[in-house]
DNA sequence: TTGACACATTCCCATATGGGTATATGATTG
DNA sequence: CAATCATATACCCATATGGGAATGTGTCAA
């Protein structure tokens, strides 16, 4: 067997350093695919390819403009990976034992509010 | 080119699944190799393989006892995917903001205590 | 020393890249 | 309709897998 598909999962489709780099162009809002080729200094082909596989793991949306093609972020196919290393954070964060109780008492408050 | 190689960051290394479970598995304590070979119901082998990419990019360390080698975690090498996904929380947590101004005045508080 | 045990390494192979280049598709303009 | 702009796809190729199987290496026991 090779390895997984990039568009497997969100991990594999963001262990690409291309890709990272065009979430974190489009974290400032819609962008077309020529924005994006100036922006990497890439071919627009490859950047094309990699919003595909972006695209097939939900980390992006598209909407048609005319003859343009406007990407958007989707971060919650992000969620995943947040979700998983952050349960690695006591590692580095010393303080994490810490935050871990104001956010436990943060949680008590607001079940207590009923916020939700 | 082809895709870049295993061992070239923590993306990469974390993108393939087994090597998150030997992580995960490894989160309990330290752990002979045979042990996760049980735990993954994985050849032994790939386990030695495995386990020398998550060492290439510092996800592990390794003890030497007798003919056993114990593997123990270092989440210190996933900083960097917390870092950089933690950035993209907005999209699917709606109490950021909330939390976010929370940690702000906690930040402030702490600087005030001068705890650092 | 010999054998058993715990791992690591090597070799083989099917597969999925990621970039380069050429070409197809779709919309807009003249 | 023809020409152009904005993208997407198709192809080619070098490369790095991940698993299977066999073998090498170091340690402990008899």
């Amino acid at each position: 067997m090779a390895r997984a598909a990039t568009t497997a999962d969100a991990f594999n489709a963001v262990a690409e350093p291309r890709r990272r780099q065009i979430l974190d162009a489009l974290a400032g809002g819609e962008r077309p695919v020529n924005d994006l080729v100036r922006l990497l200094d890439l071919a627009q082909p490859q950047v094309s390819k990699h919003l595909r596989v972006l695209r097939e793991v939900g980390a992006v949306d598209v909407r048609d403009k005319g003859r343009q093609r406007l990407y958007r972020l989707n971060g919650h196919a992000l969620k995943p990976i947040h979700d998983w290393v952050k349960n690695y954070e006591r590692s580095w964060s010393e303080r994490f034992d810490q935050l871990d109780v104001v956010l436990e008492d943060l949680k008590q408050k607001e079940e207590g509010n009923g916020s939700e």
